[in-house]
DNA sequence: TTGTAGGCGTTATCAC
DNA sequence: GTGATAACGCCTACAA
């Protein structure tokens, strides 16, 4: 076996004295061809080290089997367990996944968008950065006609296909169930409002609000981003707030699980001063004391369908409806942080 | 624009009546090229919607930009800011990275690694599967002189490099804090002993133990996996123990902070009764009540260094020594949950 | 500064 | 059943 130089079919050939022709046919299985010239060549192959050349197998082809994953970052529990689904159901399809951050930027959204078209990537999975305002960079992929499919983070109407949960519902059974528990006075902790998902959640809390007649105002709302250090800035204006608020719903358990243990080092008592309610379902809700009350997010089954409807519509002849929302079931979970009285 | 056929410098060239020579260059900033073609080229190909077939390119350029990444599971904060910070320098360097999950599984490592190896990866970072006794089928990229580099869970001795934490020592640290909060029983909750990273952090405990006179038997010891699930068993296990240990070290936070809680709940007072100490500083050990004494595990970091010593060994003309092993500096976070006394 | 031409490793289309 | 040969799209000596 050559060191450094790849063998080629044209290698195995020649040390068998036949054609690369037949070489190629062998190692595809093509049907005519001599079993015993195919044994041959598989053992020559084998002995010689030889692995086919997928770029030169691509090029001609025209074939490709790598798909493309954009998401803002991929160290939170969300998406980390979003990819882990796609990347299984990827595997078991044969398609090989690569997978780039935007880190929260459009402009570097783009610039991956771009990277990832001139990739070739067969198909496109994006949840779009928090800042990402239009779709006009995906032109490239919705001209050309290659699939993509948003999820969690997506955008109405270009024939794309998008996975989602009911962020609206969601927000307002939680939003329900604190007024339920007793609270008159809720406050928002709510993402870039640019952002549907996070507007949604938005809508649904003020929904709950108005229905149930309580105050909904500017003073209890409280957009920023969402992570560990906004969530304890939160928790200190809060207990600046002369009028204090009976209950908080934040957008994202990381957010609202350090508020609540800003506020309780405060010496406030959750639930019995306030209530507190976050979504995700993400592993510290279940590890801070008390409790978190959250939304399910189904993440890992997310990635999973995404990728396997990315795939349908690579492989599927004729998709009927490629395009609109997949809604994924999500709903509430109480735990104690929000819990006043025994039934909810 | 032509619908279904792809753009290629040849179209460019025709259209501009210039040669598919001059395109090429344009499109790759040569230097020997005016700047008025340049902008020319630049502007029709983005007209005509014209992507690089990469296919193309790596063929001629035998050179592959893609990188192979295999970890156990992605879904974990660890493997995910690794990862993370993998990314951030590939891209940063004009690296893609495709990603698969052995699933702790050296069957189904042995698949990706050969899945990776038909993809023609550049280069390969791995932290091996749980059971993975040997490095056999690393093999095809040792003999292809494909640089590969683990992480985390490695390998010694076949020319790779590896990028780790000093296990022992930290274990060692830490189990002496536990000694010097006036811990006198401490029990260890491990890995698989085949590993050796958890058979290190064991190490590192033993001789702590024994080197401060303190019992160090197979009843303070416990295997398994680590995770919520054996945590909560380890809890209960404890719980039944006739002589309970005032002390516990697991190899992982995740385990240890489900044990504490499992412990908690029964009405054990953690530090008073039991201190806990945990390993990798997740976001769980900053939540929990008390928080988490824990080894801080520079991640993020990890997956830089490791990534950046992969492209080094791509692109640097020599190396002069691109074996053995790079060792993170890490240390003990001390937290309320091991603190008795007020120094430590 | 630009053009010409050959080859990267495959597979498909002809012949034989 | 097998062999010759022409693409696939790009880059890069070498020429001009």
């Amino acid at each position: 076996m050559k060191e450094g130089r790849e063998v080629t079919i044209y290698d195995i050939a020649k040390s068998l004295h036949i054609s690369p022709a037949t070489v190629s046919r062998s190692l595809s299985n093509h049907h005519a061809i001599s079993s015993r010239t195919r044994k041959k060549v598989l053992e020559a192959a084998h002995e010689m080290g030889y692995r086919s050349n997928s770029f030169a197998r691509n090029l001609r082809m025209q074939k490709i089997n790598v798909l493309g994953v954009i998401v803002p970052k991929i160290n939170s529990h969300f998406i980390s367990s979003v990819i882990a689904g796609m990347e299984e159901v990827a595997s078991e399809y044969g398609y090989r996944i690569i997978i780039s951050q935007s880190m929260e930027s459009m402009q570097m959204e783009k610039e991956r968008v771009y990277t990832m078209f001139n990739n070739r990537v067969g198909g496109l999975l994006v949840s779009v950065a928090c800042d990402t305002t239009n779709m006009k960079h995906f032109k490239l992929f919705f001209d050309k006609k290659i699939p993509v499919v948003f999820f969690d983070r997506v955008f109405e109407g270009n024939g794309n296909l998008n996975v989602v949960i009911d962020n609206y519902r969601n927000a307002y059974d939680i939003t329900r169930h604190l007024i339920g528990q007793g609270c008159k006075r809720i406050l928002h902790i709510g993402g870039n409002q640019a952002r549907a998902e996070y507007k949604e959640r938005y809508r649904g809390y003020r929904d709950a609000l108005l229905e149930a007649g309580l105050v909904c105002s500017d003073e209890l709302l409280l957009i920023n981003k969402l992570d560990e250090k906004a969530g304890i800035e939160a928790g200190e204006k809060i207990l600046r707030m002369a009028e204090r608020p009976d209950g908080v719903f934040a957008a994202n358990d990381i957010c609202a699980a350090h508020c609540l243990q800003t506020i309780k080092a405060a010496g406030y008592k959750v639930p019995e001063d306030i209530c507190f309610a976050g979504f995700n379902n993400d592993p510290v809700a279940e590890m801070i004391e008390p409790h978190l009350t959250t939304v399910n997010y189904p993440c890992y089954e997310m990635g999973e369908i995404a990728m396997r409807s990315l795939i349908n519509q690579l492989s599927g002849s004729r998709i009927i409806n490629a395009a609109g929302s997949i809604i994924l079931r999500s709903g509430i979970i109480v735990r104690a942080s929000s819990l006043r009285r025994k039934s909810s």
